[in-house]
DNA sequence: CCTATAAATCGTTAAAACGGAATATATAGT
DNA sequence: ACTATATATTCCGTTTTAACGATTTATAGG
């Protein structure tokens, strides 16, 4: 029950929503996801904090960057099942739209002014 | 989006979700639900408006009696997909298993000292 | 070792969620 | 009309959640 309920707690909050249908396009670091949602950068960790006790993300240490993907679904049935779902769920949503059609634009060299 | 989050925050307590775990074995109203959870009557039935607000389960007027049933899903896509995964989905823990053992004694009429 | 920097954690505040007691509503029976 | 009663709603205290700024941690590079 707890970890049903920990991933539909997840999975309430419309960021973390949004987190997952970004990563489902490709996988992104903290500062791009911040970004894109237009949050503090402890704001943003938090909420993948939450997302990955869930099962729902996992990470990849790339030296200061920490890569953040959708989870393959092993940690938690109810987390494969939604993870799933969520492929397609929410794809007509325009707020969502138009953040999946602002993603190419949004990236760590850019945000940070490298290149 | 907010149809979706709706749905997740109603299945993100674990009161309403045992709702849901006894309504798909039996129609019940909102004293028997009450009992069944040892809450009061005004949590109980304010469980029960997030859950139909949300497309989960309906309910028929019956005299004083107000009979919950899980919905059909016609009002959410979400919502139905989340009844139809709630019906094997957490079977296997132990405080659900208790809570479907005993729910043939929970009854309007032995709760209110009748017959 | 020192500095820079991406991300995580801590401290605090405001908003939302949950709980129960008390009250209101609605319907059945007299 | 009056009473009884099953459920809904209101009120209020407590707990949880989300947000941000500030600080800490961890790693890369000089």
């Amino acid at each position: 029950m707890k970890e049903f309920i920990k991933v539909m707690k997840a999975l309430s909050d419309p960021a973390r929503v949004k987190i997952m249908k970004m990563l489902q396009h490709k996988t992104m670091c903290v500062c791009e996801i911040q970004t894109a949602l237009d949050k503090a950068q402890s704001t943003t960790s938090k909420h993948l904090k939450i997302l990955e006790d869930a099962g729902l993300i996992t990470y990849q240490k790339n030296g200061l960057w920490v890569n953040y993907q959708l989870a393959d679904g092993t940690q938690s049935p109810f987390a494969a099942s939604l993870i799933s779902h969520l492929h397609h769920w929410l794809e007509d949503e325009s707020d969502i739209k138009e953040l999946v059609r602002l993603l190419p634009a949004i990236d760590r060299n850019v945000i940070l002014n490298r290149n």
